[in-house]
RNA sequence: GUGGUUGUAGCUCAGCUGGUUAGAGCACCAGAUUGUGAUUCUGGGGGUCGUGGGUUCGAGCCCCAUCAUCCACCCCA
């Protein structure tokens, strides 16, 4: 028998862990139902064919394929081979595969919005909070299973819903105590106004992808990419001013104003940037021309939650709006928007941050010493009591050295310890002790259960 | 998918150019002493050195493969 192990780049998650992450979860739930979020669940595979193609081709190379049941049946057998010679030649075919584990939250909802049009009052927003799965190599806060949180709004081009998406971010982080965070905005409006200044709109994703490297690479390196990807000196050069714009958000759109000039996109896109610079009320939302995001499907403004400087984690969140979506399903004409939060990056660079509150380890409040056999038959009616004024409380299970008690308590993060022994049960008291402070009280039995509350 | 790093006890690591029964600290367990987490004292359990091959008289150490890990690229949450 091998020794047991998981796929890399998934985890189990132990009892500590999934404290943790359901104070994140729960938090961002809440906060998406404060905003009129309704939650909605989607499967964990969709059909190969809904998948494909919307990611961009390495997107479409890090989707998790379903084999096919069933190959082995004759008459499926000439099928099969064809499929896997095709395979070979890097295509996959439904002969093989027809299913795939979803590769995020967005795709599927499109999908169900389009499925279920008729029936949804619009604008229609929903939250969805589920794992997705990507085949890509895993390293630190990369994960091949992960959970996204996403928030979308559909059926409104008004800019009210960047806006509060904006706020969203906000009240999350500050709710976790994160601070320092960073949202990093744009418009693919700039960006197209940008590729059309610089010969042409199917330049997009090659300025784009070498752009979006700036901060990482540095401006010498991503003019040599420029240069590979086939822009000339003078395309460059205008390149080189636009990335070197600088100053707080209002004078950053005064002066791509300057360098692309009044056309169409150069218009919208400051349009959109503008009022949610002045609608938002976050300190943290930096206009970054250089953020460019991979999805193709984004069409408007984008947003990049990064984690705070000190940790090396980048991309915490995401998002854009994206006016056509489920026209990709056959259903035109529904423009959207939405957010996404990476439930495991958050853990992470709490983690580091030490920022997880030392109360949601537990839900217990207090552990009730065993002083004896007797001591602890009375002790045990004590905690029933207490337990029926709904506190959360446990007996240590067996009689022995208080250095142990303590431990077990210390290490399940118990706030209080009770102690009753034979001189409390004669004075109908007991010794509660702050486990934090070390500070410890006599208080009457009929008391404890509010002193618990 | 490409290139690299690391893998020794529950945890953090040591183990010199391959040489007897593989070590430390912390943690854990038992006992002594204590109606209060500490300190101290005594004793104890634990590892087929990630896995599988190979070279060698002999492998934790060298070679190959494999799995996992972390990092860079790619991409992204």
């Amino acid at each position: 028998m091998a020794k047991p192990s998981i796929p890399q780049g998934t985890r189990d998650f132990s009892a500590e862990t999934i404290r943790k992450r359901n104070h994140i979860l729960s938090t961002i739930r809440k906060v998406f139902e404060l905003y009129g979020f309704e939650p909605l669940e989607t499967p964990a595979m969709e059909n190969l064919e809904t998948l494909m193609g919307k990611y961009g081709e390495e997107g479409d190379k890090l989707i998790f394929k379903i084999l096919n049941n069933g190959l082995n049946d004759p008459k499926n057998i000439d099928k099969a081979r064809e499929g896997f010679d095709k395979l070979l030649e890097g295509k996959s075919t439904p002969s093989l595969t027809e299913r795939a584990l979803k590769y995020d939250l967005t795709i599927p909802f499109a999908r169900y919005v389009a499925m279920n049009h008729g029936q949804l009052t619009f604008p229609f927003k929903r939250y969805q909070i589920q794992p997705v799965w990507r085949a890509d190599r895993p390293q630190k806060g990369r994960y091949r299973e992960f959970t996204q949180c996403d928030a979308d709004v559909v059926g409104s081009t008004s800019l009210i819903n960047e806006v509060e998406l904006i706020n969203i971010y906000h009240q999350v982080f500050t709710q976790l105590g994160l601070e320092q965070y960073e949202l990093k905005i744009n418009s693919r409006n700039i960006l197209l106004a940008l590729a059309e200044a610089c010969g042409g709109a199917d330049k997009l994703i090659d300025i784009t992808v070498a752009i979006d490297k700036l901060d990482k690479i540095g401006l010498e390196k991503v003019k040599i990419e420029l240069q590979q990807r086939g822009l000339n000196e003078n395309q460059i050069v205008t390149i080189e001013k636009y990335l070197s714009i600088a100053g707080n958000n209002v004078e950053k759109l005064a002066a791509i104003e300057d360098l692309l000039g009044k056309n169409i996109h150069t218009s919208k896109g400051i349009e959109e940037l503008s009022f949610i610079v002045h609608h938002a009320s976050n300190t943290h939302l930096a206009i970054d021309f250089t953020l460019a995001r991979g999805l193709n499907y984004y069409t408007g403004v984008i947003f990049e939650a990064k984690a705070p400087a000190a940790v090396q984690m980048g991309s915490i969140g995401g998002g854009g709006r994206y006016d056509n979506l489920t026209g990709l399903f056959g259903v035109p004409n529904i423009p959207g928007i939405g957010i996404s939060f990476g439930v495991d990056r958050i853990y992470d660079v709490l983690e580091e941050l030490q920022l997880f509150p030392a109360s949601i380890q537990t839900n217990t409040k207090a552990l009730f010493f065993n002083m004896g056999e007797n001591e602890s038959l009375f002790a045990f009616d004590v905690l029933q009591q207490v337990r029926a004024q709904g506190i959360a409380c446990e007996m240590f299970h067996e009689t022995s050295k208080l250095d142990k008690q303590f431990k077990y308590a210390e290490k399940k993060n118990i706030p209080y310890v009770v102690i009753i022994g034979s001189a409390e049960i004669e004075k109908k008291e007991c010794v509660i002790k702050h486990l934090l402070t070390g500070k410890q009280e006599n208080i009457s039995l009929t008391q404890l259960s509010s002193f618990l509350q």
